[in-house]
DNA sequence: AGATTACATTTGTATATACAATTATTGTAG
DNA sequence: CTACAATAATTGTATATACAAATGTAATCT
């Protein structure tokens, strides 16, 4: 990835700025990768991220807080993201009863078996982006991204 | 910054799904921080970034297609994103006279002006943001960053 | 108990973005 | 010159996101 070469400048770009304008060019990267990634299955990676969330509570539901807490872009309306797992079946959503102000949602089955194929092309994903890397160079980029 | 402890997870992840979360966490960040730093211009990082080409351009117009082709993140609809810039008076546009399907963006004074202003407050939420980095961490950063 | 505050979620609204379809203009092959 | 393809920009539409305001419920204070 040519920093210089992708804007299309010749200009000597500071390196402060540089690495700025480097990271958001990744993140571009990234992202367009996982969301085509994700198409088949028509969710978002909002929606997916949620969606491990939901797993990773075994068993236990989750309420907004929770997810809004561990998802990795806080956004400022989970509700619609969920209604939109609700509407595909992925997710189910009652009103917690010991506190009738919270929600219980869960992963349904069908959410969970979609996750699982999900994974497999999300690792795949993960695999080729990071294709150039080897485990040392992981180590040290995140040693680095610590910084931030 | 400690994914773990973000995503508030016990579980250990694994080399290469830490490396795409921490990623874009640090994205995360940038773009509050930057999109914050522009809030009192009431302009976009998008648009921000739109206006630097068009300074770049050193006084040739631009057209749509070079915008998009510089632009770091590339957008879908330029249109609207240079509409909202004429909105506010940072731009101009005219058709061009050699070839009428395209179109030629200029920045105004006004632009010109108000990117000063915008230039100092994105310097310093830079240096803010990369206050952990020195020179040589910045090098071995983007050395890592060009594998992708 | 009644009023006030805090909490958890939902809704409204404006803006942003992705993707496809459309319009207008130019270039080119026959 | 006409038909067709290529180029450049715009528009339509659906979805996504940010932010603020509103709703409903629970906890606290006097």
């Amino acid at each position: 990835m040519d920093v210089e070469k992708i804007i299309k400048t010749e200009k000597k770009i500071p390196l402060s700025s540089r690495t700025i304008i480097h990271l958001l060019l990744v993140n571009n990267k990234l992202n367009e990768n996982i969301t085509h990634a994700l198409k088949p299955f028509e969710v978002s990676l909002q929606q997916f991220n949620v969606l491990r969330i939901l797993r990773g509570q075994q068993g236990k539901p989750a309420n907004l807080c929770t997810l809004n807490e561990r998802m990795v872009s806080k956004m400022s309306n989970t509700t619609r993201l969920v209604d939109k797992l609700l509407l595909k079946g992925l997710a189910d959503r009652v009103v917690c009863e010991a506190n009738r102000r919270k929600v219980e949602i869960n992963i349904t089955d069908k959410g969970r078996t979609a996750l699982k194929k999900m994974d497999e092309v999300i690792e795949k994903t993960e695999t080729e982006l990071l294709q150039n890397f080897n485990e040392k160079d992981l180590e040290q980029l995140n040693i680095l991204l610590n910084k931030f």
